[in-house]
DNA sequence: TTATTTGCTTTAATCGTTTAAAGCGTTAGA
DNA sequence: TCTAACGCTTTAAACGATTAAAGCAAATAA
């Protein structure tokens, strides 16, 4: 019933708690335990059914081998898909990840961090919200070893690890010229944060190279605090207008399934009246009448150099990483074709 | 850069580190600590940034205030949920969750709860994959308090939080039943775990009762280790018999989502060609053609009890609670109205 | 014989907290 | 004057592991 420790296993046998600790944690041999010894507490361990106090061990060693966590927003396609990619990376090198969500709220992200680092992780991966830089500077100065994921500051020299979002919508966008559209609406988040920011870039220059023509109130921004009512007013204006788009693309997938709703609600047809083409991709894509062309952040690949470089910061602290994804691109049927 | 500890503060303001402990932990008047001292802690404890060791002070009140989650798959919808609802309640309590998928696989399972309890979890939540009772039984007998959510053993004494699996498809199949539906046919998993069974249970219940006739081959069982795959060859001599059935309910969201796409494929129409019910809820419902009408687990109410009862049995010991939900309903229009 | 090496084991400090128990100067009561 | 109480503070032992360093026989070398 009692937990079972160290000294019980060393009393059982009748040894000193230093001998059991050497030849549970293989170093027998290096240690010179004799066989006899190392036998019996093999034995006694299995037998009393000993689990180490990793408590004890992180606080005498110094290190918890935990990975802490913080996404924006648990309820993204993209958090719990990069959970999973970080997670299972991180058993792979065994470690652990405690994790928690910020609802995209600056003040729980700072009480997040600190909460992680209270608790001795050995290191953070982050995905950091609008206005987190001072938290973000702080974290530099104290030391801990962290990587910034999805998102990024480029005024801020950290790790990182993201998405080349310039030109995965600029690429998006030729993907629709080359279908033949030439009104194409973007939809994207109002925010200051960079990566949404790049999409803009991406999708503005995008059209001046192709030669498009492109209006103001084609590039249009939702707060995005409630898509499911801030869809319909950014939507339709831009359907009833006269010469109204001939494609949409959308930011986010959660833009492009509210949008949908919308569409279906409006009568509009996909992509008979209006093309499609989502940033992000959706399970919900695949049962739409037409599925969603859409593309792809590889979350497995990033959420794996993630954990890689933060296991290397954590052992090296010298190393210092930007790394930049390529989207890739799913085809659908969403789009018109030439 | 170096940490702040205890010893730091006390050095700094000229005390012990006991003073320091008593004034951080709001002990100050109880140990009667002067106000000027406590004063002076308290400024030098934000001075210089203190952040307390949890480690440390786990092992020392051996309380780590953390609760161990262990779910089935992280990718089911009721996973992603239920952790949500975990966590946001844990928070309340002021408890950090830690969580591990064990992909319905019973020696990870094993792992997963061996190294939560080697972490000093103070309690856990779990939902149980098939044959993992020798290990309830093992955590039991150690007596680390834990709570069993969505599926339990009826054979096994335990606390649980679960869902009236039987009411449900009871109910789900009445509702067929007044819509008009006389063929109805249930696809569940292959599974020795009870709460599918339940729901086998309900379906063959409710026919009974309403006087259906209730035939072998429209009661499938799948084994679902590749859906996508396993869902064809079980659907299509359904669709092809001549008195084929004229609604089918099915036992879960990812087998709802692959049956839907399969229809799709084989241009079957909902609800006017077969009704379309599911037992669970899918965010990708709301996309398809017609909205799928649906029950829904209530798991806002259902971790925050998982929660609430561990967190008593933390402190407790004593107490026994065995919790039974309601499922919701969700009408859409994928079901032919009477 | 004495010194050194070998082979194995134990001792004890340490990680950063918490917390009984003891310490100690001052004041109050007998 | 002596004792007791009060008000405040420090001491030091935990929690359960790790790990230098020291200890100690027996074997070997000088």
């Amino acid at each position: 019933m009692k937990k079972v420790v160290l000294k019980d296993i060393a009393q059982h046998v009748g040894v000193s708690t230093a001998l059991v600790s050497y030849v549970l944690n293989g170093q027998a041999e290096e240690k010179q335990v004799s066989k006899e010894n190392a036998e019996k507490i093999k034995l006694a361990a299995i037998e009393l059914n000993y689990q180490p106090n990793q408590v004890a061990k992180s606080l005498r060693i110094r290190k918890t081998h935990t990975i802490g966590l913080v996404v924006a927003d648990i309820n993204y396609r993209f958090s719990t898909g990069i959970t999973r990619a970080i997670e299972a990376e991180a058993k792979r090198l065994n470690f652990t990840v405690i994790f928690g969500s910020t609802n995209e709220n600056r003040d729980k992200f700072t009480e997040l961090t600190n909460v992680l680092v209270s608790r001795q992780v050995d290191g953070l991966i982050l995905v950091p919200g609008e206005d987190s830089q001072e938290q973000i500077l702080h974290l530099q100065n104290s030391g801990i070893p962290f990587v910034l994921i999805d998102r990024y500051f480029p005024e801020i020299d950290t790790n990182y690890v993201a998405l080349d979002n310039y030109k995965a919508a600029y690429d998006a966008v030729s993907y629709l010229v080359a279908a033949g559209h030439k009104r194409i609406s973007f939809i994207n988040l109002k925010t200051d944060m960079f990566h949404l920011q790049e999409r803009d870039r991406g999708y503005l220059d995008a059209l001046k190279d192709h030669h498009l023509e492109s209006r103001p109130e084609w590039l249009i921004h939702v707060k995005g605090d409630d898509l499911s009512k801030e869809i319909e007013p950014a939507l339709k204006p831009l359907l009833n207008s006269a010469d109204k788009p001939d494609a949409i693309f959308l930011a986010t997938d959660r833009l492009t399934i509210e949008a949908l709703k919308q569409l279906n609600a409006l009568g509009v047809k996909v992509p008979g009246d209006v093309s499609v083409l989502s940033f992000d991709e959706s399970d919900a894509f695949d049962l739409f009448y037409c599925p969603v062309t859409h593309g792809r952040q590889p979350l497995e690949e990033m959420g794996e150099a993630a954990v890689k470089t933060l296991v290397n910061l954590i052992n090296n602290q010298k190393i210092k990483k930007k790394l930049t994804f390529q989207a890739g691109f799913v085809p659908g049927k969403s789009c018109r074709e030439t």
